[in-house]
DNA sequence: AGCACGCCGACT
DNA sequence: GTCGGCGTGCTC
């Protein structure tokens, strides 16, 4: 009798056995999906190795196979134990991340022709950088450079009969990038992300597998794609957030594709017009190939700070009012960036002092306009008091601006400008966006948030106002100055190089304000580093996040208190536990510790022998573990 | 995760 | 007296 051990798609760090009955021994190896009864349901799961025949009763038997063929091949399975090791995360939650179809459904058998790739021949030379390198991180300023670039890496891998997957952080990124670069490959084009339907999902995955596919260009999850012989990976935009998954397992693409690579032997390249320290460092330390393209500061747009200190109108300082002006009568675009919708961010009472908070997150309420208080973290709603709910104190003081203020003050000052607003409460749909960059040209001011930051409307404008740099600057979170320092070299590098940028700030000696203006980005990465190696800041120490939340702030805190004597037996370095920055959100208390340590497996090490068997016994407290965490509010 | 078992409140 | 609330416990 044989016997396998399943990983189930369950938040367990478990394997089930089952046996195998006859009929199914000759399929039955590791790699294949097979169905299993559990419990009272049946579950899919990954045969992942053979038991061997032990003193349990009752073990069940597998009831059938799902795919004839093998979903996970043995690269990718062992990319998938890598990233259930590194990121803390269930095996059988991991392998079904990676892949990530469901049933089969039939594929019209014949449709596809499927290609000989082994009958290409290894003529062309590879670009000598990627001969040597494993990772090279590309430094550009704009677009044509990025394509430019993709078209000939993926030229040079394709014509060696191996496949490339670019990866994009958003979905929203993929239709223009997809049109650039069909217009030269049509047929082995593959799309894949999370809004297809799940059989587009896998039909896409199976053309991949077949080898019908030359090149897709997808969102995290096809860092998995499952090419027959795969020769690069790009990551675009490799510093946003958005390559690191929120949901289990939570792991950062760029460094899955970087393992990737490692495994099968291609190499990976980081694409960034502002890296991420991670990146930076790594290229600095000379582990990856550090690839510069720049057109040289002289082509740069004229770069000016405003010290808020000493203007008298907080929104519109006097160079900033006098450049929208002549902006206006040459009839070109100008941007207004303010990090914060609504009206005011929160309402205080001058006579007892107190804000008004949600009461599921202890949030400020933003201030909107048709006297609504919303909370940017949940969406409760109430209607703004007029009377202070505390002390019935009669004057409630609208502090800080947002985006609809801003609009506000400007149709004032500008009042034959054509003036429109874009933020998350206008632009909530795909559809509103694109009808936003169709009527672009018949818009003189442009008011928004993060949401216009983008190379499609940038490069349209001729002068842009960064409104309060202090918002994004004073983010609860160390990682704020990077942030900052990527949005203003993104704004400086895409809009018309005659333009202009205005960045008003109560804080203008900043030194990510300097290496802008300068044009230096070193000046940025050198200082930061420094500040980040004091502090025992990422990338120069690893961290690893727990985060504890739950109803019960007493709970929560005695959870935390529990882990900290844990972990002061280890003589780890970490800190807390304390309240997170967001130290309740939607009814739950907020609590972590941050665990240091140069070498990520020290730390891995003890939660799986110490605190894994501790979390356990936690009930009304959820555990969230984040490995190299991205944010930390 | 989900699904059952289990012991306390308002209902035909 | 029952229906059902969701606390806690287990799943090869």
């Amino acid at each position: 009798m044989r016997y396998v051990k399943v990983a189930l798609n369950l938040p367990l760090d478990q394997l089930f056995r089952y046996k195998v009955p006859q009929k199914l021994a000759a399929q039955i190896k590791v790699g294949k999906r097979v169905l299993v009864p559990f419990k009272r349901r049946k579950l899919v799961g990954f045969v992942v190795e053979e038991a061997k025949e032990e003193d349990f009763e009752g073990l069940k038997e597998v009831i059938s196979i799902v795919d004839e063929f093998s979903p996970l091949e043995d690269d990718l399975f062992r990319l998938g134990r890598w990233i259930s090791d590194y990121y803390c995360s269930p095996l059988g939650q991991t392998l079904h991340a990676i892949v990530s179809i469901q049933y089969p459904f039939k594929a019209d058998k014949g449709a596809t022709t499927r290609k000989h790739l082994s009958s290409y021949k290894d003529v062309e030379e590879p670009p000598s950088f990627l001969k040597e390198e494993k990772v090279v991180l590309f430094q550009t300023e704009n677009w044509q450079e990025r394509t430019d670039l993709y078209l000939e890496l993926i030229e040079k891998v394709l014509s060696r009969g191996k496949q490339v997957i670019l990866i994009v952080p958003e979905v929203s990124y993929i239709p223009f990038l997809k049109r650039k670069i069909q217009a030269h490959y049509k047929n082995g084009l593959s799309v894949f992300h999370s809004r297809l339907t799940p059989k587009q999902r896998y039909l896409e995955w199976q053309r991949m597998r077949r080898g019908d596919v030359e090149l897709v260009i997808g969102t995290r999850s096809a860092v998995f794609a499952p090419f027959p012989n795969p020769g690069l990976i790009i990551i675009e935009e490799e510093e946003s957030l958005s390559h690191k998954q929120r949901e289990i397992p939570r792991y950062h693409t760029r460094e899955v594709a970087i393992k990737r690579g490692k495994i099968q032997n291609f190499p990976v390249v980081l694409v960034s017009q502002s890296p991420s320290m991670e990146s930076w460092w790594q290229a600095r330390k000379g582990n990856y190939k550090l690839v510069e393209i720049s057109r040289g500061k002289d082509n740069f747009p004229l770069v000016e700070i405003v010290d808020l200190r000493k203007e008298k109108d907080r929104l519109f300082s006097t160079s900033l009012k006098r450049s929208i002006e002549k902006t206006l009568k040459e009839g070109e675009l100008t941007l207004l960036f303010l990090n914060r919708r609504g009206f005011a961010n929160f309402l205080l009472c001058r006579e007892c002092g107190e804000v008004l908070r949600c009461p599921n997150c202890n949030i400020g309420l933003t201030f909107h306009l048709k006297g609504r208080l919303i909370c940017h973290y949940c969406g409760y709603e109430e209607d703004a008091p007029r009377i202070c709910p505390s002390c019935k104190g009669r004057h409630l003081y609208q502090v800080g601006v947002g985006t609809e203020q801003l609009e506000m003050e400007a149709r004032k000052k500008f009042p034959e400008a054509r003036i429109r607003r874009a933020d998350l409460d206008i632009i909530d749909t795909s559809l509103a966006y694109r009808k936003l960059l169709d009527e672009l040209g018949k818009i003189d001011l442009l008011i928004g948030t993060g949401l216009i930051i983008k190379e499609e409307i940038l490069q349209r404008a001729k002068l842009v106002g960064v409104v309060l740099l202090d918002n994004l600057l004073n983010l609860p979170d160390f990682r704020a100055g990077e942030w900052t320092f990527q949005v203003l070299t993104k704004i400086r590098n895409l809009i018309k190089k005659e333009g202009r940028l205005i960045i008003q700030t109560y804080n203008p000696t900043h030194y990510a304000l300097t290496a802008i203006r300068e044009g230096r980005g070193e000046l940025f990465y050198e200082k930061e580093m420094d500040l980040r190696e004091e502090l025992g800041y990422p990338p120069h120490l690893h961290w690893t996040r727990i985060l504890l939340e739950g109803r019960g702030k007493g709970e929560v805190e005695e959870v935390a208190e529990r882990i900290r004597k844990e972990l002061e037996a280890e003589r780890v370095n970490f800190l807390g536990p304390s309240s997170c920055p967001f130290g309740r959100i939607k009814r739950r208390y907020r609590y972590h510790l941050i665990l240091r340590d140069k070498d990520p497996a020290r730390l891995r090490e003890i939660l799986k022998r110490k605190l894994y068997l501790l979390f356990k016994h936690f009930h009304n407290v959820r555990v969230i573990i984040d490995v190299d965490p991205l944010r930390t509010m």
